[in-house]
RNA sequence: CGCGGGAUAGAGCAGUCAGGCAGCUCGCCAGGCCCAUAACCUGGAGGUCGGGGGUUCAAAUCCCCCUCCCGCAACCA
């Protein structure tokens, strides 16, 4: 692949980051390092959606007034968040930035030219003490559920339609001919039950006296545009449309958007319609329809972590910020917990003890214990250095019948690779382990390995067989260091120098470089080692 | 009959499409080992595969019925 662009949504500014929204874009992150490591251009993306109403009522409710200050202190406090996460991401877009500005009312003129926005009137119940309309499920006898003195009152307004059920046939033909298109399988199953049976057209516009926020409706100031419609175009933003098209043409369409359950509509139904629609007269989307790069490949749907079982909820203030378990797990382990933990598209369970059960075990005692045992072991046999061996000898392992060195690793990495291209870091993490791999090069086997030869007993009659396993031990870790780097930067780094290699030379190679067998250099010093996951502070 | 997902050991899951000894990780118990972060390895206990019926030499798996849980949808601004 030449390149890979990658989203996350944009997130609300009503609060700051918490486990959810971590985790959505640890998945971003880690997808972004990998396509990095395999070559490919990457542009990975992230930001904040400013022109909600939503944001207003949380500024209000934080005593402040001045929603361009508000703002500013949102967009950087989650900048700062993902930055102390370790979030490389290459975009950041506020979408009351200009350039969005641009990209949003060019994309509206576009569908506006092609009919497929059109005037008509929204019916709803107003909610005079909020100032916003309301859902059904948002009122309760007649009022809305923070305002029960204040019947509702029924308004209707002009405002701008979408033709959205122009495209439920087209729509449903892209579920049918792309299986990648809207993932996992459950949810495009749900996404094209809706389609097919309460598709409707929706509104894309409020009046502006209504509406404190947003962008102008071009050419009628009386009207602003309407969050999804606004949103959902932060993507061809950040990949330059409406500043530079042909950056645009480098980029577009996205390989994968990374949303969470409850927004895939958007991404699956009313996204694609939307560029479809643009791109009968917009000349950068027609062109870039008619070479089949307009409608992104994959949305991808994950799901929701609850905390102790319990839904992540603002009111029962139970939401986590993933910054405070730093000091006691450290930032990569927390990445590995929720990478791991679910698989990637159904719910999961956020919990300090199985946080910690993974820390002890999978961590401390698996990864960290082997590789702290395999360089003390080069270092008391062999004079602090790695062992000096016959390459081809220590490749394979031919007394062991559970691990198979240099073939069994090549194996891992192509299984490994088969699982991130399909987004389940979930799945090449728990292949990396091994786990249930009776014959397979992971790290339980890779354990197995070491009791199986017993080098510290063989070491009194054979130094060289022992040089052969412990040399194909350490190979191996710097093997899982590049596998595990895409989640566990940090930690791939400190596995590297714990081998003696300098992180900054080896992370410049090829992965086809770093995956040959017998990378680590022979006789090099290993320095003393240190436990990579130390068991003391997880247990504070 | 609105649509879909799910129910498998104490916990979390795989296995179901293509029927063939019920498996993995964690936890628990016992043993081994001594290189290692009281880490590692081996063995064991623990399951009427949600319930009932059917097909079959054989069903977690295929068919029918039922129960419970969870999403989505129900002119949601």
């Amino acid at each position: 692949m030449e390149k890979f662009f990658v989203t996350t949504p944009i997130y609300y500014v009503n609060d700051k980051p918490h486990i959810g929204h971590a985790y959505t874009t640890f998945v971003c992150d880690t997808l972004a390092r990998y396509y990095r490591m395999l070559g490919a251009r990457v542009l990975f993306s992230t930001g904040v959606d400013e022109n909600s109403q939503k944001n207003i009522e949380a500024m209000i409710a934080a005593g402040e007034s001045d929603i361009a200050r508000y703002l500013d202190n949102m967009a950087g406090l989650w900048k700062q968040s993902w930055d102390d996460l370790g979030i490389r991401y290459d975009a950041f877009i506020r979408t009351t930035e200009q350039r969005h500005v641009n990209a949003v009312q060019r994309f509206w003129r576009a569908a506006m030219e092609t009919g497929d926005i059109y005037k008509s009137v929204y019916k709803g119940m107003y909610c005079t003490g909020c100032e916003a309309f309301k859902t059904e499920s948002e009122t309760e006898n007649g009022a809305c559920v923070l305002h029960p003195n204040k019947p509702l009152k029924p308004i209707e307004e002009e405002n701008y339609f979408f033709k959205l059920s122009a495209y439920r046939d087209r729509l449903l033909e892209l579920y049918s001919q792309s299986r990648e298109f809207a993932m996992p399988e459950a949810r495009r199953n749900e996404i094209r039950n809706y389609v097919e049976n309460h598709l409707a057209d929706i509104s894309v516009s409020r009046s502006s006296s209504s509406l404190e926020s947003g962008i102008p409706v071009p050419d009628n100031d009386s009207q602003r545009i309407y969050v999804w419609f606004d949103a959902l175009i932060n993507y061809l933003t950040v990949a330059g449309y409406g500043s530079d098209d042909r950056e645009t043409e480098q980029w577009w369409p996205a390989d994968a958007h990374i949303v969470g359950k409850d927004i895939i509509k958007f991404h699956c139904a009313l996204w694609p319609a939307m560029l479809w629609s643009a791109a009968k007269t917009d000349p950068l989307l027609k062109k870039m329809s008619e070479e089949g790069k307009l409608i992104p490949r994959t949305v991808f749907a994950h799901g929701f972590f609850t905390i102790d079982g319990i839904k992540i909820s603002k009111s029962l203030g139970n939401a986590v910020d993933p910054r405070d378990l730093i000091p006691a797990y450290g930032l990569d382990a927390i990445r590995y917990f929720l990478m791991r933990e679910i698989p990637f598209g159904e719910d999961g369970d956020f919990s300090r003890k199985r946080l910690e059960e993974r820390y002890v075990s999978d961590l401390a005692n698996t990864l960290g214990n082997l590789l702290h045992r395999a360089i003390s072991m080069s270092r008391r046999y062999f004079n602090g250095m790695t062992p000096n061996v016959d390459l081809v000898r220590a490749g394979a392992s031919p007394n062991a019948s559970v691990w198979d060195g240099a073939a069994g690793l090549r194996d891992l990495e192509s299984r490994y690779d088969g699982f991130m291209q399909e987004f389940r870091i979930d799945l090449a993490l728990e292949r990396l382990w091994a786990a249930g791999e009776i014959k397979a090069s992971g790290l339980l086997q890779a354990n197995k390995f070491v009791e199986e030869t017993k080098p510290f007993q063989l070491v009194k009659d054979d130094a060289m067989k022992v040089g052969e396993i412990l040399y194909a031990l350490l190979e191996a870790c710097r093997h899982y260091a590049w596998l595990l780097a895409p989640v566990m930067p940090e930690t791939a780094k400190a596995m590297i120098e714990s081998l003696g290699q300098k992180f900054d030379i080896e992370s410049k190679k090829s992965l086809e470089e770093l995956r040959q067998w017998g990378g680590l250099p022979m006789d090099t010093p290993l320095p003393e080692p240190k436990p990579l996951f130390p068991k003391r502070e997880a247990t504070s």
